[in-house]
DNA sequence: ACCATATTTGTACTATCGTCCAAATATTCA
DNA sequence: TGAATATTTGGACGATAGTACAAATATGGT
């Protein structure tokens, strides 16, 4: 991790932590979801949190079983949340917008977790972009046995807003729409830039906006063609390791 | 990087590199891409290449500057090969089917580039996905001087075909695009598993057939209303390093 | 106030990191 | 061929990594 000079001698009394364990918590998520779980040292989140390194290990024991319980935190609140909104967007009667209910009902709590109110929704969904693109283990597991459940109810959900587009191509817009959240997430001043200041990248609500928007309409296109052509055999491609 | 027991005490006499130099770029292109930048050390590489630690020192000075070669090797081709398909797509006399070229002259050159055909475009632009969530100081030079000229370009071309829509939507849309592509690559199986096997993440032209259907629908999408309402005030979000 | 327990501290251990360097070896060209 | 150059080698350096552990300190119930 990249740091600065400090040469602070002055030790941390100012401030006395009346929990540690969540200090210590807060602040390895704040630094995992900003530089990544490799480039993040048990030490730079000790000295974020103001604690001794060894209180980490007393804690959580390793660095993945930190990691391991931030991702413990956020799970169940977020998908308990999404289901929430999914059974209210099933009951909307309009096709379109019980379609653009379902989106939304997807991406929200994405943005604004149940656990943290201050942009803790965005701190974690960050945290599985850069986890998602580094690939650990700890991580891979959770991931399978907790947010594919979340992910197969609302594409049943979509599908049966749109019964008339297979499955398939409703997987690959749904995995599409979690692709452009997660990148939206992690390189918000890239809109910021490219837009040359018409547009804020980190605006949380304009970007679910645009999201929900963008999403609705690829998801309504008309499907692939089933009998594919397939032009040109592409070769295949996957990377070397299992993925997220 | 996960290691293997590997306790081969048997040099590596059997292959000789005529150009070690080549060696170390493929074996770093292969392992960057697959286990990101901070998890693959300059002995991993070395190794991979059948080359001694202090060869990567010799050809490149250091890790950064490896990383720097790989991006230069790819950036030029890449972006030629986009410029002109681009440039052909722009001739296209159909609104739709230009509106569909352009997207496909985007997608295209990532899945494969000029410089590598056995899945080269589509290795590179996963190490760039990686790279985008573990944000390097040496590539985010590269990509704010390289890149962002491409994809006004693309914007422009776009905007062109679709007039009626305000910039900053397509600016949305089209970033929402090179998140989906980008994670697309980094989790192909996550297609194939939620697809229960009906759909195969790793298949690059069915993946780009999707990513164009999707992606042309979404761009046509109505604009967000101009006089954005912002019916709650969600607070904005922005990681503590400056991203990609 | 006392004891049992929970937590924090400081330090140490081993492994691995990126980088460096002098010696050994290959290669190139007059 | 022989000299000049380019490359490879193996080992070393200091820094930092994750983790372990005993001693010190804080905490809570009686």
């Amino acid at each position: 991790m990249v740091r600065k000079p400090a040469k602070s001698n002055v030790k941390a009394v100012s401030t006395r932590k009346p929990n540690m364990r969540e200090a210590i918590l807060a602040a390895a998520e704040e630094l995992f979801s900003t530089y990544g779980f490799n480039a993040v040292s048990v030490r730079d989140i000790a000295q974020a949190a103001g604690a001794n390194p060894g209180s980490v290990t007393y804690h959580f024991k390793t660095k993945d079983g930190l990691l391991l319980e931030i991702y413990r935190r956020h799970c169940g609140p977020m998908n308990r949340r999404r289901s929430e909104l999914l059974a209210a967007a099933r009951r909307v009667r309009d096709l379109q917008d019980r379609l653009e209910a379902i989106v939304r009902a997807y991406v929200l709590p994405a943005f604004t977790s149940g656990s943290d109110l201050a942009g803790g929704g965005t701190r974690f969904t960050r945290l599985r972009a850069i986890m998602s693109a580094e690939g650990n283990e700890v991580v891979r597991k959770i991931i399978a046995q907790t947010f594919d459940d979340t992910s197969h109810a609302f594409i049943d959900a979509i599908h049966e807003s749109l019964p008339h587009i297979p499955r398939t191509d409703l997987v690959w817009r749904g995995h599409f729409l979690l692709g452009a959240l997660y990148y939206t997430l992690v390189t918000p001043e890239r809109v910021s830039r490219l837009s040359r200041g018409s547009a804020d990248g980190t605006d949380a609500g304009h970007a679910i906006e645009e999201l929900v928007r963008a999403t609705v309409a690829a998801l309504q296109a008309a499907p692939l063609d089933p009998a594919t052509p397939a032009p040109r055999k592409a070769p295949g491609f996957a990377p070397g390791r299992a993925l997220t």
